[in-house]
DNA sequence: ACGACGGCCCTCG
DNA sequence: ACGAGGGCCGTCG
């Protein structure tokens, strides 16, 4: 594991159930905004994926694009919008409902 | 060392 | 509200 992603993983570990937030801000979190792309990259390379480890893992379905919608995932968008729905994160369409009631960091 | 590519972002029409 | 274009950063071949 490389030390961004390090970083990274840490600080998506923070996001709390039911909540989400978004690439670019997680990159500003670790120090280096304009990174956003990059921690997509991150968070699809990571070995350790909440939905296979479970909760010991990293939420990278709780981290979405900044206009509040989805954004991709390695294990399908479907499987995203079920972990998330599935928390308690309602979604309207292709994007979040009350986006930024929701939204933390 | 180098080029290519992403789970993107932001600014304009 | 919505698409197009250009930029940016870390990884992997």
């Amino acid at each position: 594991m490389t030390k961004f992603q390090e970083k990274i993983c840490k600080i998506v570990k923070k996001i709390p159930r039911g909540k989400v937030s978004t690439y670019a801000r997680v990159a500003r979190a670790a120090g280096s905004p304009g990174a956003a792309r990059a921690v997509g990259n991150a968070m699809k390379k990571n070995d350790r994926p909440y939905y296979k480890v479970g909760s010991k893992g990293i939420p990278c379905h709780r981290v979405v694009k900044s206009d509040g919608s989805l954004g991709g995932f390695s294990g399908g968008l479907k499987r995203k919008i079920e972990l998330l729905e599935r928390e308690g994160v309602e979604i309207r369409g292709s994007k979040i409902a009350d986006f930024k009631r929701i939204l933390v960091i």
